[in-house]
DNA sequence: CTACTCTGTTCCATATGCGGAACGTTCCGT
DNA sequence: ACGGAACGTTCCGCATATGGAACAGAGTAG
């Protein structure tokens, strides 16, 4: 956490090992050297805005996924998230997450704390959404909301990423 | 808006002046040199992470106010939004904003083009959202769709800020 | 009017981020 | 075993971000 710019380098490496982008790759698609890459994800230098801006375009994350002094659940193979903002309130505290769920995998989530509630809004993608036990079809624009203090599952169709907006609003303290 | 650090030093220019922070106390207080903070806030530089990083600390902004990719509104009274992700599909673009209002205000938004999508999430504070010409009572966890090719507004209670994020599909290419 | 301190800008030497071209490895098809 | 192509790293010339100093202008105290 000391340097920004190593923490944003092992973000990028994260994010973009999880994409199965190579190096070479991402530098091509970004039109970077692949020295900078290379050096950046190692945490050696501090990029400039402009580097950090052509290679947030190719992960398909927003830049504040690179800077922000945020959390990155990182991939496993099926799922990633960024959180976007978080916001502690006198008795709860609200997370704005991006989910991008890979094209047929499905990702499981344990049950939160009681009192837990999620809701997603889909930006693109198509799949199923298993929470309270039933079962909902998730397309590009569909919202639900559901408790979250039991187990519950997202999953995307083969046809696509699945690509979602999740608040999570878990009471109590911060 | 081309460049990311362009838009970059006119926030830090904006932040810095409503604070009421003279660049040169700035610049010594962030520990960097007032040529640096000068061509930066012009938009004549592309500032390194590590130099937004001590800039960031003394304005009492957390880095990524500094870096969001959209235009945010500082000192209009009524809102601020910062844009939080923007993503385009084939057939689609679809972005993402963190909304603040603030007590009492309302912010009203012009018809968007037609067959343009508007869905919000709120996340605290209570107020009151007008589209369609139907009113929809806000609250923490409400979430509304509408069609957003007709006028619409968002106002706040004089309780508190309300936050909410705001999803816009606009349909057609970028 | 002078002297001082503050403002923000411009000039300059230095440090360093930058991309292209090397490099050593590993893997795959022949 | 042998190309050949991909991977990621290191080297190097060039461009540029950096901070210190010099600068002009505005405001104030003497």
């Amino acid at each position: 956490m000391s340097s920004p710019g190593a923490t944003a380098g092992a973000r990028v490496r994260a994010i973009r090992e999880s994409r199965g982008l190579s190096l070479s790759a991402l530098a091509a698609i970004a039109g970077i050297g692949k020295a900078t890459l290379s050096e950046l994800e190692s945490g050696r230098r501090n990029p400039t805005l402009d580097t950090l801006y052509a290679i947030a375009g190719p992960l398909g994350v927003p830049l504040v996924a690179l800077v922000a002094e945020s959390d990155l659940v990182v991939g496993d193979a099926a799922l990633d998230s960024v959180r976007l903002h978080v916001q502690h309130d006198a008795d709860s505290t609200t997370e704005v997450y991006l989910v991008r769920v890979r094209p047929g995998a499905t990702r499981r989530s344990p049950a939160h704390a009681p009192g837990v509630r999620e809701q997603l809004v889909v930006l693109s993608g198509e799949g199923t959404l298993e929470a309270e036990g039933a079962s909902v079809p998730l397309a590009p624009g569909v919202h639900h909301a559901w408790a979250a203090d039991q187990p519950h599952a997202y999953s995307a169709s083969d046809a696509g990423v699945l690509v979602a907006v999740d608040v999570i609003v878990t009471p109590g303290i911060s």
